[in-house]
DNA sequence: CTCTAATTTCAGAAATTACTGAAAGATGTA
DNA sequence: TACATCTTTCAGTAATTTCTGAAATTAGAG
């Protein structure tokens, strides 16, 4: 691996992460370089620059594809494919989270809900229901909150999460607001 | 596997996604049946209703118990140890969320600021390190914001969730209410 | 201390996943 | 068509992870 040695330390630690994030040594150790790289780079330079075998990177680079999270080009008058991220973090956060939620979440989600379906025979089986139950619930609600979210602007976005439990002040404010005289509270307000 | 078909179906299915969340299948489904158990469970109990080797369990339930996913008990007059997941399910996403945290996130923030403290020496390295400062200030705003949240009162945070892009709405509301007349605005103000 | 009932550790087997080199496939050029 | 260049596939190997049975350890009861 000839790298920069900062560049260097950065591929490595995704390399390593890789393991916890789901994705293996090859893809962490690409992505990384991609991510950092200032331009787009082909199979080859990455053969290069990681030490990989041609194939390893090939089908390194068919997985990260499968995930939406790397962009194919090519330059004039050269027939190797070209790859970049996204010049914005955002986008490619957004990408992760899609991606996963897609792998991870949805299908527990839709076994949940066929679970949840059938009726129970016994007394064992209506308690576990009842646990699927909140499971599920909870589930909606998350991906509820996340199908809002995932619309909004970055910078609105941003704007929100740098609020942090801000928000709660200003919910507690509008609740005071609308509190109606009496202590009586408008429900289902907002 | 001698279990209701309903409890199975929804073992199982932890069991395989087990794997894409980073655990294994032993582990995936030990925690699918304490979460789904009407009453706390010994090691034996989950032998013979998973069907893994005793030590397999043994190593599954010590994994579990680094997570801080189970609860360990004892039972008047007996000897064995018992285990439960929590009753509140959303005691169980916030640990869930907490550790993978400490494992998925924590060490990449870590790594980046060291790398944030150096010095770049080539054109290359300096873009390399304007990259990670991106990433960086992405991961610091993000947690930022768990950090908040993570300290809200479920019910508060069940409201805000519930709420999803409305709160969108009301930041809005706020922002007419603080703008200042001659369309300027408080900046950094929330 | 000894016996018993439980849990943990550990070496190795089994299964799975990652990786390679070589061959096949695809695509553009002459 | 043949040739050159790049990409993908695939069979086999290497490495890692998971899992087991047996042995070691722990801890309460007599």
């Amino acid at each position: 691996m000839k790298l920069p040695p900062l560049v260097q330390a950065f591929v490595l630690h995704f390399g390593e992460m890789g393991s916890r994030w789901g994705i293996n040594r090859t893809v962490g150790q690409i992505y990384a370089l991609l991510y950092i790289a200032p331009e787009p780079l082909c199979a080859d330079d990455m053969v290069d620059q990681l030490g990989f075998s041609r194939s390893n990177v090939s089908i390194g680079l068919k997985e990260l594809q499968s995930w939406n999270l790397v962009r194919l080009l090519h330059q004039p008058d050269d027939r190797r494919d070209f790859y970049t991220t996204p010049d914005d973090i955002w986008q490619i956060v957004r990408t992760l989270v899609e991606e996963r939620k897609k792998r991870e979440v949805d299908p527990t989600l839709s076994v949940l809900r066929e679970l949840l379906m059938q009726t129970p025979g016994t007394a064992e089986e209506r308690h576990a229901q009842d646990r699927m139950r909140e499971m599920h619930e909870l589930i909606e609600l998350l991906c509820g909150w996340y199908d809002d979210v995932r619309r909004m602007e970055t910078e609105r976005l941003v704007q929100l999460l740098s609020m942090g439990a801000k928000v709660q002040k200003i919910l507690e404010m509008k609740d005071r607001l609308f509190t109606l005289p009496g202590g009586k509270r408008k429900d289902k307000e907002g």
